[in-house]
DNA sequence: AAATTGCGCTAAAAGGTTTTATTTACTAAT
DNA sequence: ATTAGTAAATAAAACCTTTTAGCGCAATTT
């Protein structure tokens, strides 16, 4: 176990101040007027013997840590993994880390989170809030601390915003099973006033206005188990003798399949919210409105970066288009 | 944005020392005879100002972090995504927190994360290493830094460990083939070194042999696009007339699976080696290998903290057992 | 000749803790 | 009356950087 080399050590050896070894390596080499000469030999020396500098020292000078907290969901669900994933590789090539934690939609837990996070003295964050945590958002910002919203946001508070259009995603999907014929199609939503679930909600409700049909809607609890979805699913389905689904998110229209295996239902033709790797394989496959995930954490990350830099003032807010994969589970309807 | 309380100010406040006030917040008051008295008093501002000490000084000072690493695969598979939302929550309970990377399996992209995290003086690691990593893995255990493996380990290496037993497993699901009557049994791997693979491929020819049967060995490529794991996937299973399949892994159960779909060949009997949301709604299901997850996330929690504690001195190697859980993929032979 | 400017570099403070070594004020024992 | 011992608290060093303010000198300006 060799001794960690310092900043001091490489000042001692080459005969000169701390200072000026700070300032090379903070390439301030130029502005404080180290003469070229001097800056090669420090660098060179530095390469020589692999010095390093201590992080956490440095945050403690500076205040900045290099690291963003990543507040989401749950890491297990395929979507927010994915972007989890993108995520991660676009800040680590900028020098940023993640730490990250899923809240499971509990605000509880989220507040604690979070308090934590900035305890820590993140840089920024980037969260998928649960409902009520308007508050802490609010005290974040008022800290002066860099927040990106993502998947929902706040109608009453100004933040940099970057999700999906749920509403066209939802009204495109509806259209679509009008089109193919179908008359009885429902709605499965869950129990939230999350901003992307009223979004897509509306989404529906509008297309089945204009296409002058009766409209079905099924609200699942959150914190539903797999079993009570299920059931509800089963019920609303076969009760209203639908002829169609959309489902607000995989999960949910995961559960609604597990259902119909399960009671042995003839599931209708459906539409998911979000893709998934099952929804491609299933006889027949899934169609699904699925959001540009790329883009989504693409568009995070440089919206966060910039506002580190202070590089921008006002609040941005970033709708991307949603895509319709049709699939096989929303062929023409033939008429009875 | 109000000032940052320190431990100086409460000091100041109270008329004591800065040595005091931390002794007191440390839970030394007892060990360093601090009157109970004063204890009470300090404890009691410090409840009502609300103070929260700077983690960063307090690293740097100690030299922990109270931060560990995780380096994992893929934080996007949902083997390693459940892994790692388990062992967020454990640790989070201890007070320690998560940042994590994938390496995707890229060696260079492993040492080169693994040195980050040094550098960031994390407390411990806990790994899936890619082929390759055993020499960074050795320079952390002489550095003193505890180190836990899992999924894979290197024969070579004293290092501690958890995972599955994958040998029995393979060995059991192989068995279970053999029984319902198959006779054209194919195992598909990867090329790698990994032990876990070469476990899994040891059970399945065990398994074989005492069977005698003949083998058959099909390996993929690990960096290999999902069209070229499909193809060689569809020649195996059509040109060997296979009547059931041991898949090693979920990833290459699914391109087996729409390996089927896009090129229309029956898929015949077939388990996995790790479940996946996927299994479950097929039709007809898949048998499947599955991994004690949270067994495996709980050992690797244990394990660490303990060595953080330095409670244990050998290594601990955990093999935990795989669950067999049949499903319709594998119903009896009908013989033709 | 005195005052100013520019150059190349540096001493020392600051950031907020923990911990070692020490002090002070007593009481009890010799 | 001196010594020894103990309880209760503390001063100052240590952890390793970044950054502010400024020094000594030579060249230029007034």
């Amino acid at each position: 176990m060799k001794k960690r080399i310092l900043i001091s050590d490489i000042a001692k050896a080459l005969g000169i101040s701390v200072t000026t070894v700070s300032f090379i390596l903070n390439d301030k080499a130029k502005e404080k007027r180290i003469s070229e000469a001097l800056t090669k030999r420090v660098l060179d020396y530095v390469k020589k013997v692999g010095y390093k500098p201590n992080e956490l020292a440095k945050s403690l000078r500076t205040g900045k840590t290099k690291i963003l907290g990543l507040i989401i969901e749950d890491i297990s669900n395929p979507f927010f993994g994915n972007i989890a994933r993108l995520i991660e590789s676009k800040v680590y090539e900028q020098g940023y880390r993640i730490i990250y934690c899923s809240t499971n939609n509990d605000v509880d837990k989220a507040r604690e989170l979070i308090q934590m996070f900035y305890d820590r003295q993140v840089d920024g964050f980037i969260i998928t809030p649960s409902d009520g945590l308007e508050d802490t958002v609010k005290q974040l910002q008022q800290s002066n601390i860099p927040v990106v919203l993502f998947d929902r946001y706040f109608p009453n508070l100004e933040t940099d915003y970057v999700g999906a259009d749920n509403f066209q995603g939802a009204f495109d999907a509806t259209n679509h099973l009008c089109q193919q014929g179908y008359k009885r199609i429902g709605f499965v939503s869950l129990y939230s006033d999350q901003t992307q679930m009223k979004e897509r909600s509306d989404g529906y409700l509008k297309a089945m206005d204009n296409n002058k049909q009766q409209s079905f809607i099924q609200k699942v609890q959150m914190d539903a188990s797999d079993e009570e979805a299920m059931d509800s699913l089963k019920d609303f389905i076969c009760e209203n003798r639908l002829d169609a689904v959309l489902f607000s998110t995989n999960y949910l229209a995961i559960s609604g399949l597990k259902a119909s295996k399960k009671y042995s239902f003839a599931m209708p033709a459906m539409i998911a919210f979000d893709d998934h790797t099952v929804f491609k394989l299933l006889e027949p496959s899934i169609t699904v409105v699925s959001q540009p995930i790329k883009e989504i954490a693409e568009n995070l990350i440089n919206i966060l970066l910039l506002r580190l830099q202070g590089k921008i003032k006002a609040t941005r807010k970033m709708v991307l288009p949603c895509e319709l994969k049709i699939r096989e589970s929303t062929k023409a309807k033939v008429n009875v």
